[in-house]
DNA sequence: GTAAGACATATTG
DNA sequence: CAATATGTCTTAC
């Protein structure tokens, strides 16, 4: 089997170390902001199962930047970037690729999407795909919550408090 | 290859 | 609140 070859950027956003994953074929992982640099890493090596990551910022840095504009407060989208969704189903690569376009400061619901994305009754199929999402932000899975108002879930128990964090920042848009 | 259970839900009574 | 429909994944045979 073919060397896939990884490259990874770490940077410091307003809310912590931030940082994702690319390979030849597009954006592979997006890691929220952590505490730690480390942290950062650890959770890109756990997600790849793959140590071939090298760091190089060469083709990125117009991301990096937009991400950091993004946790200071600016409306900024990620609909230009290329994502690699290879491993993922039929299903899966619908519902991601959907969720994409949802627009800064706007919400759906778990339901909405699933329409969206073809599947009118998939509500619960969409938010086991979320959950599984490797790419935050660049998907704004944060802008996807239930349909009474709730926020769902998100990943981990702290993570939720991210989520609400994230509406909240992006609800306050100048 | 099949079957049963788990899910970041929604709808109905 | 409980029950059930729903699409996909994981795990275990």
């Amino acid at each position: 089997m073919l060397e896939n070859i990884f490259k990874y950027a770490i940077f410091l956003t307003a809310w912590g170390w931030a940082g994702f994953v690319v390979d030849r074929k597009g954006l592979r992982i997006f890691v929220l902001p952590e505490e730690r640099k480390k942290d950062v890493l650890f959770r890109m090596r756990k997600e790849l199962k793959c140590n071939n990551l090298f760091e190089d910022n060469k083709g990125w840095e117009s991301l990096i930047k937009k991400v950091k504009e993004y946790f200071t407060g600016k409306k900024v989208d990620f609909i230009d970037y290329q994502l690699n969704l290879d491993n993922y189903t039929n299903f899966q690569r619908k519902v991601l690729q959907m969720v994409k376009k949802i627009s800064y400061g706007e919400t759906r619901s778990y339901k909405e999407a699933a329409e969206a994305a073809g599947y009118p009754r998939a509500c619960r199929a969409v938010g086991n795909t979320m959950r599984y999402n490797p790419l935050p932000l660049i998907i704004p899975c944060h802008r996807v919550i239930k349909s009474d108002g709730g926020l769902g879930g998100f990943s981990g128990k702290e993570g939720i408090a991210l989520k609400r964090k994230m509406i909240d920042l992006e609800s306050k848009v100048k």
